[in-house]
DNA sequence: GTCTATATAGCGATAGAC
DNA sequence: GTCTATCGCTATATAGAC
């Protein structure tokens, strides 16, 4: 997959670096940094290094490159959620780790997801609700009860909301390092099965 | 204090109904319920039974708006964190069971702040930020180390994600009743002093 | 203190050349 | 497949009557 690599590079593969993708990346970055009112169709045209109309021709509506930034979401949650299911250290602690904004891309990606569903998007909160319904159900084998699978969404979810609500300007208040070990663990304690 | 009474009507008290607290209500619900790309000055003037000018009057500019509302919620937050610490059962029990969306109007004006935060306002983001220190402060006696203060702040973030993606209409997939009463158990039980 | 009318700018989207 | 030019709409904000 070359979905991430920068705009305008082009590298040894069969296929040249497709625009389509240079417009998404663009787009999750506005949406990030910027925010959605500053993430236009014209702004993230220019920050792809194409036209807007060259974008258009790529994603025929506003509407359309949301679906595509969504649905390049989804499908970045449910690899990721196949490699967690490798990590050693049981999924919880793997899951509630990588729900720390690293700069990966499924952390962007969902990051930029929830701002879409804060602008408005319906889409967006339709595409977030499937993600969190496919983690429950990845971490319901992994925990006490229902209430215990609840909690661990909850903090990952709280986590995730912090992450969105800093611009990258300032750090948020959010646990790191060994804060964020002895919060694992706590969580772990309470909700491991 | 006569800051919710809806637009329009007037009652018998020594003022009459402040336009500016209207318009400060007419806007947050347009937040809530419709999302921050169609709360428009207008939008918010015709909710509120004002003219754009009129409205404009009291608040100068959409900032000034943004402004009056994030006051208001961080005054609400204050006043709402004396009546819990008065609350029986503890102040980490009071704390999650009022981060739940129940329509009242420090809940309406948390997530109609976070909608504005989402949106790329940098003023609502700080409003946030000194709300949730507010918080922490108060939870900290009460918890038994820091870790469980990020904890009960994390699952309140959390709910409010939750409740703040929900457009009222479908009913989001946060815990209720039982659920929930189990849940604060089970935090109680991890983070209580 | 509230109104109408208007200025200005930026958005999403279309048309058509290359 | 990508460009330029432009349309139609809506947003914030101003000016000035009442």
């Amino acid at each position: 997959m070359f979905l991430y690599r920068p705009a305008g590079i082009v590298t040894a593969v069969s296929r040249p670096a497709r625009a389509r993708d240079s417009v998404l990346e663009a787009y999750e970055r506005l949406l990030i940094d910027e925010g959605p009112r500053h993430a236009t169709l014209e702004a993230t045209a220019a920050a792809a290094g194409v036209s807007k109309g060259g974008l258009l021709y790529h994603f025929a509506s506003k509407e359309a490159l949301d679906a595509g930034l969504l649905g390049r979401m989804e499908q970045l949650a449910r690899t990721d959620l196949d490699e967690m299911s490798a990590a050693p250290g049981g999924l919880v602690a793997a899951f509630l780790r990588t729900s720390v904004m690293d700069d990966s891309p499924i952390d962007r990606a969902l990051v930029a997801g929830s701002k879409l569903a804060q602008a408005g998007s319906h889409a967006a909160v339709d595409a977030l609700r499937r993600v969190r319904e496919l983690w429950a159900d990845a971490l319901r084998p992994h925990t006490r009860d229902e209430t215990a699978v609840q909690l661990v969404l909850l903090v990952s979810d709280g986590l995730y909301f912090n992450n969105a609500l800093g611009t990258g300007a300032v750090p948020g208040p959010v646990p790191e390092g060994a804060e964020m070990d002895a919060l694992i663990a706590l969580v772990e304690r309470a909700a491991s099965a």
